[in-house]
RNA sequence: GGGCGAGUAGCUCAGUUGGCUAGAGCGUUCGCCUUACACGCGAAAUGUCGUGGGUUCGAGUCCCUCCUCGCCUACCA
């Protein structure tokens, strides 16, 4: 082997680890070896990343994270799956290819839409672009995560649309169509104009927005002898009873005010509505409003929903009450809450937009509905059309010659705002027709959120849903089994389940799975028996008899006769042709991205048709898969993706495994990570620039240091803070936090050439075991500490607790092995093969620790010592799990708990105690580095340090301890209630420094002293407090009584 | 409005069930190229633990009040 360099350079040993690691078929995991009992099941389902955009450094964290736990249970002999994969992010994609198309100056899929309208294959042709697209990033993401070192199985890397997943899809779609769990509804959905689809409630992310109320009159008329417009006089209220008419001119038109943020909608309104306790209620009853402009006259409802206005009984405070008139416009087209106000009073629906909720007068809003006036807000945009709307309104008044405008005011409001989390634009309430999952059901819901560990659950929780079959009573329920780190997060789940509505899952794009649902909707003059009986006669089969074999599954809901027919098998032709033939059409939709996102635990795994994956992929063993490796061991990912994912993951797990009961969790753990911000607290992104690149991070700290820094950053916080700067040199932004691991790995590599070097001298040999009884001090101290950390490890992976972990193998590596150990060997180890032997032991046992973070450089190291003969130490032995030809394939150490040695660690602490104080002496007394120094020690201490002399020596700088008396001039100082003194510090020493020393010190004790007296001499601590804490006080103070007796002799000596 | 998290050294963060003089890394100061490492070694300085109360012999830790920041969630009258 080349000798090793001065520094550690990770850039020349990345990429050879990495292939040895795949040439050594390291990551592969064999299902059979867990379905034979040999070994136990550790799996992670990687979350797959958007094939929209590279890998950012919360990717690395979360991915780093799955690595640390995957390789650790590798090692530790767990059979270890960690699956990779990419999602198809359907808007997001589609959305991607459409800008680039325009960048490059074309017209994006307008151009392929318009090839589609006229007949050309416009849809194939684009979502061939996107195939492209979804190529390159897909191989881009993969690089990454090799380059990162993530130990998945590539060779079973899926997509969300591949064959196998598109399989899963198709039946999940089937069995949910076929049960009645998918269903189609017309409805109010989440419209993102510019993308065109619907989204579902959680794509929506609400955003503050400067918006006003504007207060819009409406005057009132009403009907006689057959016209609908006669207006409504301040006079007549009056008469009727409504408060304060009167101090409106008797003879003119009067009218009601509503308060709106939407201006732009009032075209659409259908309705006013007032509640009936509103004292101004009974007068306008049976009247109605006259919109402006288009002229159409709309009926004063009552409907307890709306709120009353302050002055009117409304609760002050309420902002709904504070701003409002208690009158309000109904827009039942364009508002939720509106809808449902629609359906309560049979009102009208009138859609005045076009999808790309332009003013249009296409979309249900005709002629008839718009009046003569109408046209002018036609094909403006909303935003023109709210401004067109205020200066009309602010132009006119209620009617000719009357005071005032028909805008009353316009009074600016904060509010928040659903944005499409795409699109980022508004979104708008549009009512169509849409695919809808119902989640929920008991079935689905309930079943997620009995999934949940009951210790995390709430009371309320388990109330509402009740474990169907507690597991006292009943063997085969899988309630309760899943358990969310940190805990917290589990409220967040049952809350978002709590709310839950059902999940609109259709899209219209055309980047995705596509709905196989063929339906004869488009074609209402024919009859429904014509179109059965076509579809008979072409397929030869009998309707009812293709249903019962469950090729097929149909509804009929629709009040219209239309019948949708879900197709179970994408290939058959037979059946499709014939449905074709028969004047069926399938839907265009394609389904919503989390759909096949929350089958990834069933399609990565083989679900419904192993053996169809099995052919498809060329994997023998896909068969195996489901059963040795669902559920998985742990879902790890961000806080958000609890309500989009991990909840619908569960849904279905539970849903399409289950038989008798519901099926099992995909998951036992799920862990949340934190969310990496930049050090001002904000959200790492590509417009305000301060992301970083894991690759550039690999660049210039290397891979290994990279993932030490994340992981030793992933505290139970929700949010971790990196500060970003700007790299001159490079032009790219990094972080001085890197540093931290790039240190580490440096500091690693050069330890290991240290005890290389060691080994040179100090020859190796395999041998009888080591009795670690008969170790030195120093050596029973190390493996005593080597047991400790590794401890801490165990309980710190265990617990998903990371900077656990790493502070335990930094400590363990630099602090106890690197300043202490390698240190105290020095003098020693060349004529001791037992202390070699430890030495080549420990360093085993820390790089095998660190691995799993950081896995290139402890696997290159791991090259130089394993040919290395290993004596055995008793106790501290590794079993090797797989091969000793990787680290990584390599074996986890095991140390016994005997070898926690309480004396070792106690006496060396003794030993550490000692050389700091001298040193601390050497460096205030100014004495040179090399100079060598004389100690002077009688007394008990004598007799110990005779044992660690070469320790103090070695680490104290000091040349000869005696029990002489020091001749010339010396210092003095305090250890264990006692004064010795050090000589030979200087040529000549100054005694002014020594006597400032001495005071300090003196001054510090004092004020422990008062501390601990004051707390000895309160009655209360010593009757109440634990005795063996009242015994700890008093000795402490005895010691530092001591302490401040004997430095103060030393003062005194001084003169 | 509801929920969650954060506020500890100049910066980034630890601090498990209350109990030795509140810790680490970076940065700062001083001294060192001590035969692995200057990406290093030795030493030092730096804290009213956000505010104000309470419980307790004892509070960074438990309870309450308030302030600041962030996230999630519900509100587009």
């Amino acid at each position: 082997m080349p000798p090793m360099s001065k520094a550690y350079n990770p850039a020349d040993h990345e990429s050879r680890i990495w292939q040895k690691w795949i040439d050594a078929n390291a990551f592969h995991a064999n299902p059979d070896r867990v379905l034979n009992g040999e070994a136990r099941p550790y799996c992670v389902l990687i979350p797959p990343p958007n094939v929209t955009a590279a890998l950012h450094l919360g990717h690395a964290l979360n991915n780093s994270i799955q690595d640390i736990l995957v390789r650790a249970h590798r090692m530790m002999g767990y059979e270890t799956l960690w699956m990779p994969g990419t999602d198809h992010a359907g808007i997001a994609t589609q959305t991607m290819v459409d800008k680039r198309l325009k960048d490059q100056g074309k017209d994006g899929i307008a151009e392929y839409k318009r090839k589609e309208l006229d007949g050309g294959n416009g849809r194939e042709e684009f979502i061939g672009l996107v195939q492209d697209f979804k190529d390159e990033f897909e191989a881009r993401i993969t690089h990454q995560l090799q380059t990162m070192g993530c130990s998945c199985d590539w060779d079973r890397q899926r997509f969300t649309m591949d064959d196998i997943c598109a399989r899963a899809v198709r039946e999940a779609f089937f069995r949910l169509f076929k049960d009645g769990l998918i269903y189609r509804g017309k409805r109010l959905v989440n419209w993102d104009p510019v993308t065109q689809t619907a989204l579902a409630d959680d794509e929506v992310e609400m955003e503050e927005v400067d918006g006003h109320f504007y207060y819009l009159r409406y005057p009132l008329v009403k009907e006689i002898e057959g016209d609908p417009t006669i207006p409504v006089t301040w006079g007549e209220l009056a008469t009727r009873g409504y408060p304060e008419a009167e101090t409106h001119p008797e003879d003119e038109q009067a009218w009601v005010t509503v308060a709106t943020t939407r201006p732009e909608t009032y075209m659409g309104d259908t309705a006013v509505a007032v509640n009936p306790k509103d004292p101004r209620a009974g007068a306008v009853r049976g009247l109605h409003v006259m919109l402006p402009i288009v002229g159409r006259v709309i009926p004063i409802i009552e409907d307890d929903y709306v709120v009353l206005p302050v002055k009117y009984g409304g609760e002050p405070g309420d902002a709904k009450a504070e701003m409002s008139t208690g009158f309000l416009k109904v827009t039942p087209a364009h508002d939720p809450n509106d809808y449902m106000i629609g359906q309560r009073h049979n009102l009208d629906t009138i859609n005045i937009m076009a999808p790309d909720a332009s003013i249009s007068d296409q979309h249900g809003w005709d002629r008839e509905a718009r009046g003569e006036d109408g046209h002018v807000f036609i094909g403006k945009s909303r935003e023109e059309a709210r401004k067109l709307v205020i200066q009309e309104f602010n132009a006119r008044s209620v009617a000719e010659g009357s005071e005032g405008s028909l805008l009353e005011k316009m009074v600016p409001h904060r509010h928040s705002v659903g944005h499409s989390y795409r699109s980022h634009v508004p979104v708008e309430p549009y009512l169509s027709d849409q695919w809808y999952c119902k989640v929920t059901d008991d079935k689905l819901r309930g079943n997620a959120q009995r999934a949940l560990l009951p210790e995390q659950r709430t009371e309320q929780s388990i109330k509402d849903w009740p474990e169907s079959r507690p597991k006292m009573q009943t063997k085969g329920s899988t309630d309760g089994t899943m358990t969310f780190y940190p805990s917290r997060y589990a409220k967040t789940y049952e809350t978002w389940h709590d709310n839950l509505r059902d999940w609109c899952i259709s899209r219209q794009l055309w980047w995705g799975h596509r709905i196989p649902v063929w339906s004869n909707s488009h074609n209402p003059g024919k009859a429904l028996d014509d179109f059965l009986q076509d579809w008979e006669d072409s397929l030869g089969q009998a309707w009812e008899q293709v249903e019962d074999s469950g090729k097929i599954a149909a509804t009929e809901t629709l009040p219209e006769g239309a019948i949708f027919v879900c197709v179970r098998d994408e290939h058959d032709t037979a059946i499709v042709s014939a449905l074709e033939n028969a004047g069926f059409r399938r839907d265009p939709d394609v389904l919503d991205t989390w759909f096949s996102s929350a089958l990834w635990p069933l399609s990565t795994m083989g679900w419904p048709d192993a053996s169809a994956a099995k052919d498809s992929s060329g994997i023998e063993d896909f068969e195996s898969l489901l059963a040795a490796f669902n559920p998985t061991s742990v879902l790890t990912t961000a806080r958000e993706i609890i309500t989009l994912w991990v909840s619908r993951m569960t849904m279905f797990n539970r849903y399409f495994l289950g038989e008798e009961h519901a099926g099992k969790a995909p998951f036992k753990d799920v862990f949340i990570h934190a969310m990496i911000q930049d050090g001002e607290g904000r959200k790492m992104s590509k417009t305000l620039g301060n992301g970083v690149d894991p690759l550039d991070i690999i660049d210039s700290h290397g891979a290994d240091a990279m993932r030490f820094t994340l992981c030793q950053m992933t505290t139970q916080t929700q949010d971790v803070r990196m500060p970003v700067e700007l790299d001159e040199s490079t032009g790219k932004n990094t972080s001085p936090k890197f540093d931290l691991g790039r240190n580490l790995c440096n500091k690693l590599w050069n330890a290991s050439k240290f005890a290389l070097g060691m080994f040179e001298k100090a020859e190796l040999k395999a041998g009888i075991p080591i009795n670690p009884e008969e170790l030195s001090l120093i050596d029973r101290w190390m493996l005593s500490r080597v047991t400790h950390a590794t401890n801490k490890v165990n309980t710190a992976l265990r617990n998903y607790m990371f900077k656990d972990y790493a502070d335990a193998i930094y400590d363990l590596f630099w602090r106890d092995f690197c300043d202490w150990y390698l240190e105290s060997i020095k003098p020693t180890i060349a004529d001791s093969p037992e202390q070699a032997a430890v030495l080549r032991n420990v360093i085993d046992a820390i790089l095998r620790l660190m691995h799993p973070v950081m896995p290139f450089i402890t696997e290159t190291l791991f090259e130089r010592f394993e040919p290395l003969p290993m004596r055995e130490i008793e106790g501290f032995s590794i079993e090797v799990t797989q091969s000793n030809a990787t680290l990584c394939q390599s074996g986890w150490p095991t140390p016994a708990d005997e070898l926690r040695d309480e004396v070792a660690e106690e006496a060396y602490e003794r030993v550490r105690s000692l050389v700091t104080t001298i040193r601390e002496v050497r460096a205030t007394a100014q004495v040179k580095p090399k100079r060598q120094i004389v100690l002077h020690a009688g007394g008990e201490l004598a007799a110990d340090i005779a044992r660690w002399s070469p320790l103090v020596e070695t680490l104290a700088g000091v040349e000869a301890i005696t029990a002489d008396e020091p001749e010339g001039q010396s210092a003095s100082f305090t250890f264990e209630g006692s004064e010795y003194r050090l000589s030979n510090l200087a040529d000549a020493l100054d005694a002014g420094a020594e006597r400032d020393r001495l005071e300090k010190e003196l001054a510090t004790l004092e004020k422990s002293i008062a501390g601990i007296n004051g707390r000895l001499s309160n009655p209360g601590y010593v009757d109440k407090a634990p005795a063996h804490l009242v015994e700890q006080t008093r000795a402490q103070l005895a010691q530092l009584e001591k302490d401040h007796a004997a430095t103060q002799a030393a003062l005194e000596k001084l003169g």
